[in-house]
RNA sequence: GCGGAUGUGGCGGAAUUGGCAGACGCGCUGGUCUUAGGAGCCAGUGGGCAACCGUCCGGGUUCAAGUCCCGGCAUCCGCACCA
């Protein structure tokens, strides 16, 4: 027996399925298809994490089972290649982002290959790729005529030192992550796409779609539909002040209201209000803290008093004060708040610090001494009509009550916010949108595209925080495609996000020049079938990717209104410190010196048996060798193989792991289904040799988990073929049943003792050996119940 | 703050979803083989001498709770321009 090498054996391996083709999507849509989807790499500098292989790990597993089991399956992978990151890399080395992407991009190929994942190759896409991103800006385009895009002016974080827009992500604190001066929110004209439209599909096709639970709740949070009622609040200053609340049945306890400090009506009332300058400032002090620092519980509630301007309360006709404060925000609703500081935590807070009345409305707390927040039940008090009704019947009067005297209507409300499209940076796709004089936006004939993105050798925004592409004379002037006359092209970009909303599509058809893809592959393909990512994914771009989809759907370019079937999600990997793997705490993981030392089989193996595959997990290096020990100890059965048929000893134990193994991969639970290997190879060890139709099955069930060592192995005993051409093999129910199980015999719930019965036992019989078993346990007593429960336990309760 | 999750031996984790807590693996202890062992093989391994006690903490429901209910604590992920 030759020594297990898998420095020898792996790239061999992976060189043959290279040039076989054998895990590339086969043209013949007459087969049962299956398309498995992770989530596609952003080619980082750093390199390949070990948290990517998890998923890419745990995903190949069902993509190779799939094969065996007859479908034709694809399992593609490409590059999300646009992005700040290569930017900044530019900026500071002088280097295309291009270059670096390129590079990048060959680092990840070389690592993910050498992992042995069955992705179709041929099939890679790469966003940047203006053969790629054609159709991202072609999709752009039928959002702009169809009127789902559109500018809008938008507050972006800025720089003052730098000049130049940021990203959320490069201010840290309040500062410029680079310069560390003042960040301040600043208005720009942005391109906003009108994902808002598509809020109440995107929330009621949930239930199109197999996702895990907590998929499908943390979008529906974040869609945030509610139902509630718009009210119009009159002003002493003739102007009519609109509120949205889900509970309209309070308007009595309403003792104040708040705007946010950007509210529109300031500036109307500025003549009216003695201390307008006190309100500057606070809008000032408001546009330094981000959203966050704003809507925290825990802070001081600040807010300024408007002087000059009072509300009246529409339904007791009472004046009211009106404040600005931070914590509301001018994205979410009206802009406005009525605060009912008796039943809500903030505005009771913000009555406390400013001395404001807070009023009982609905029964069951004592408002005076603390909010009363459990307030969903319980009879309405001091509210006029409604007093006495319940929460449901008071909601339902006062919004009648309202449409009649015209001071509101009941209103569906959702928190999602329209998607900001542009970016004031380079590497992205350009947006291809001409700025005419004559014609204001035109959009660029579709026979233009792709329009490229032009090189360009410094990445820097110009002084007032445009894209460098604004400085592109030669290619920002164009002529106006409908008048010919001058004209300019837009010079922000796309976000990262664009390329990522339909990747999927363009790999049932990577090399189409006429469409996105073709319909006939579409057809087949679509939708994916299962789409494996990370959780951080799990409100942006997957919301994004569904509104996508339902607008390509709505406009016939796909045939199907969700993009995937079934959406799992795998748990990060931390480093053995147990927190994120960062550079700076140098607990990083390189995947190269595992495979290095352990080689790409092991790799596999340990990352799907370090735990659930759902769960967040630490990573453990001393854990690792065990998994290679299980292979080295499948690798030197081949000494021990005698004899052909499964011998009648080992049946059961066979059957109860296909079952095992082939339930739990559908469940990505692939950690007990590596245990039940274990376990299978411990029975085996036992009996001290292994037969030649055991070995073929043993062989196939790790062959998902470990492709490398169980192809050579099958290849040195000569066992017909590759193991990419056998079936995976189905369990036999019957087989599975073991014929004695040993139950636990308890009194009053206490075990007292184990015993062996027959599997099929009735209660009689369990029951009367069990009572034989423990006689002495309840001998003088009374018994009161007698439980049985077949293949578990006897319980006797006794007094 | 809002939304989602997690908490079980020395460690990673199992537990048929209310039915024998600790499968499987790591580590550790002892043995064996060996010129040698940080290799292999065999045995043991939650705590406690024991009755018993044990699944983050405190209550509750039940014949029976890691699992269900109520209240706390701690940790992790996301929060719209990172991807």
């Amino acid at each position: 027996m030759q020594p297990y090498n898998p420095k020898h054996i792996e790239p061999k391996w992976q060189a043959r399925w290279e040039e076989s083709g054998v895990f590339h999507a086969k043209q013949d849509f007459s087969l049962p298809k299956f398309f498995a989807l992770i989530e596609f790499p952003y080619p980082s500098a750093q390199g390949l994490h070990v948290g990517h292989p998890r998923s890419y790990t745990g995903m190949d597993i069902i993509a190779r089972k799939r094969r065996l089991q007859g479908y034709n399956v694809m399992y593609p992978i490409g590059w999300d290649a646009f992005g700040l990151p290569a930017e900044n890399y530019a900026m500071k080395h002088g280097v295309h982002p291009g270059e670096v992407t390129a590079q990048n991009i060959a680092t990840f190929t070389k690592q993910l290959k050498a992992l042995g994942f069955s992705f179709d190759w041929s099939r890679e896409v790469d966003t940047t790729d203006p053969g790629y991103y054609r159709w991202t800006q072609w999709i752009f385009l039928q959002m702009f005529k169809a009127g789902l895009a559109y500018k809008k002016e938008m507050p972006v974080n800025w720089c003052t030192s730098c000049k130049c827009v940021l990203a959320n992500e490069e201010v840290v604190q309040g500062e410029c992550e680079r310069c560390h001066s003042d960040v301040v929110q600043k208005n720009k004209s942005q391109w906003m796409l009108k994902i808002t439209e598509y809020a109440q599909r995107l929330n009621d096709d949930l239930d199109l779609v197999d996702f895990i639970d907590r998929v499908k709740v943390q979008q529906r949070n974040w869609i945030g539909r509610s139902t509630g009622a718009q009210v119009k609040f009159a002003t002493t200053a003739g102007d009519v002040l609109e509120v949205y609340t889900t509970r309209q049945d309070t308007l009595w306890g309403v003792t104040y209201m708040v705007l946010s400090p950007e509210h529109p009506l300031l500036d109307k009332w500025q003549d009216r209000l003695t201390n307008f300058d006190e309100i500057l400032a606070y809008k000032a002090d408001a546009s330094k803290k981000s959203e966050f620092e704003r809507t925290e519980l825990n802070k001081d509630k600040t807010g300024v008093l408007l002087q000059g301007v009072r509300a009246i309360n529409p339904v007791n006709g009472e004046e009211i004060p009106i404040f600005i404060s931070d914590y509301v925000l001018i994205s979410y609703g009206t802009g406005a708040i009525m605060a009912v500081p008796g039943h809500d935590a903030r505005d009771w807070e913000f009555a406390r610090a400013y001395d404001l009345p807070i009023v009982e409305v609905v029964a069951g707390g004592n408002v005076q001494e603390a909010p009363f927040l459990d307030c969903n039940t319980g009879a309405l008090v001091n509210s006029g009509f409604i007093t006495g009704m319940s929460v449901e019947e008071g909601k339902a009067a006062i919004t009648s009550w309202l449409v009649e005297q015209e001071l509101g209507s009941a209103k569906v409300n959702f928190k999602l916010r329209d998607w900001v499209f542009a970016r004031q940076r380079y590497w992205g796709e350009p947006v291809p949108i001409v700025h005419c004089d004559k014609c204001g936006m035109v959009a660029l004939p579709e026979s233009e595209l792709p329009l490229v993105l032009p090189h360009i050798e410094k990445y820097e925004q110009t002084e007032d925080g445009q894209s460098p592409l604004a400085l592109q004379t030669e290619w920002l002037n164009t002529t106006c495609p409908t008048c010919h006359g001058p004209a300019v092209r837009e010079s922000d970009t796309m976000p990262q996000w664009a390329g990522s909303s339909w990747y999927f599509l363009r790999y049932c058809d990577p090399q189409n020049e006429t469409a996105l893809a073709s319909q006939e592959a579409l057809d087949y393909w679509m939708p994916v079938d299962w789409y494996n990512g990370g959780m951080e994914h799990t409100t942006l771009h997957l919301l994004y990717s569904r509104f996508w989809h339902k607008f390509l759907y709505d406009v016939k370019a796909v045939p199907c209104p969700e993009p995937y079937q079934k959406r799992t999600s795998q748990g990060m990997i931390l480093g053995e410190d147990g927190v994120k793997m960062s550079k700076s705490r140098g607990n990083v993981v390189n995947p190269d010196d595992i495979i290095n030392q352990y080689g790409s089989d092991t790799m596999r193996l340990y990352e799907m048996f370090l735990g659930d595959f759902e769960k967040t997990a630490p990573w453990n290096s001393a854990a690792i060798k065990g998994c290679r020990r299980f292979l080295e100890r499948i690798w030197s059965l081949q000494d021990n193989m005698q004899g052909t048929a499964m011998r009648a000893e080992l049946e059961g134990e066979f059957h109860r792991t296909i079952r095992k193994v082939s339930q739990d991969t559908e469940q990505l639970k692939h950690n007990t289904a590596i245990a039940a290997l274990m376990s299978l190879l411990n029975v085996i060890t036992e009996s001290g040799s292994i037969t030649r139709d055991e070995m073929k099955l043993l062989l196939i069930l790790t062959n998902p988990f470990a492709p490398h060592m169980t192809e050579e192995l099958w290849e040195i005993l000569a066992l017909g073929g590759c193991v990419t051409d056998q079936t995976w093999p189905q369990h036999d129910e019957a087989k599975c049943v073991e014929a004695t199980v040993e139950i636990a015999v308890q009194v009053n719930g206490k075990i007292k003792a184990r015993l062996n019965i027959a599997a099929d036992c009735t209660q009689e019989d369990a029951l009367a050996v069990a009572k034989a078993e423990i006689a002495q346990d309840i001998a003088g007593k009374t018994i009161v119940k007698e439980l049985y429960v077949p293949g578990r336990l006897v319980n006797i309760v006794v007094k």
